[in-house]
DNA sequence: GCATCATTTTAGAAACATTCTTGATTTTTA
DNA sequence: TAAAAATCAAGAATGTTTCTAAAATGATGC
């Protein structure tokens, strides 16, 4: 188990949160597909081979626990399933409205410091997350002319 | 008619759509309501009485055309329904995860100038729009510890 | 203004993602 | 290892959004 999902065990573990195989098979998946900020069916599509008698409902809900823990952070886009981020601090994202993808954007391409994201209070309102979002058409598609690469992700 | 509306059904004839009676509606409807950020059930709630036969599956096709024609902008927020939006220039949200509600936060909070609100392009990608959500408790919810205040937008 | 054709609307069915329920299984505790 | 607590699997249920087909409406040409 890498040292980073062990943490992560560990983390839950102190929390009082039971850590049975599935969950521990879906902090694992989140480790090695987190990147494309995948979805519960992703997810599970993932981890069925290895463990053929998991449901999609547990999947859902030992994310839903994980969020809860703070150690996933839930991605939503209009017309798309909800995504799951295992880097919770705030960072921009990229969702190309063509092939469907996101990804976060500071990898490629780092923002400026902006004194947005660090407010904690905003008119009174508690801040607790700012999220990013850029929207687009992402370089792949604008070459490829704007088709959309597979049956899950559609234009809109 | 107020002259807002006038203008966005003049502007969708000229791009060929048939303005109906249920489409100048849902305009107007916006016009009325629109600053809440309604789904696409409240504004169908909104039109029932004067409408009565109306139906929702109208108002979620003319919420698609107006989107499509650039006059709304979707909104989507985890555990949501898909709220509308007829500022479509880019502008920053704040979202109550008590009490679900979402409003301009530019209204009663000016958000300092900031380079990454202007970018056309990034890395080769092609940028159309960019979202900035701050996440949190609003005032009000601070004040009533935390209460959701209704069946529609229960806390998560 | 009327006939024809295209488009839109309605109502309900369907699809889809997500959540809930129940009994079975596993884990924890002692 | 037994009893209690928590979780899981499977499928049913829910809620939102889209689709379908027939009826209604709107546009166009006369």
């Amino acid at each position: 188990m890498r040292p980073d999902v062990e943490r992560k065990v560990q983390f839950l573990r102190e929390k009082g949160v039971v850590m049975t195989i599935q969950r521990t098979a879906v902090l694992e998946a989140l480790d090695e597909i987190g990147k494309v900020h995948p979805t519960a069916e992703d997810l599970y599509n993932h981890l069925r081979e290895r463990y053929p008698t998991l449901s999609l409902a547990t999947v859902y809900n030992t994310l839903e626990v994980f969020h809860r823990f703070g150690l996933v952070q839930e991605l939503s886009f209009p017309r798309q399933e909800r995504r799951y981020d295992t880097n919770t601090k705030p960072h921009p994202h990229f969702f190309c409205r063509v092939c469907g993808r996101v990804w976060d954007v500071a990898e490629t391409c780092p923002i400026p410091d902006c004194p947005v994201l660090d407010m904690e209070t905003m008119d009174g309102n508690k801040v607790e997350r700012v999220y990013i979002c850029f929207y687009g058409v992402c370089e792949e598609c604008l070459r490829e002319g704007f088709k959309p690469k597979g049956e899950r992700w559609p234009s809109s």
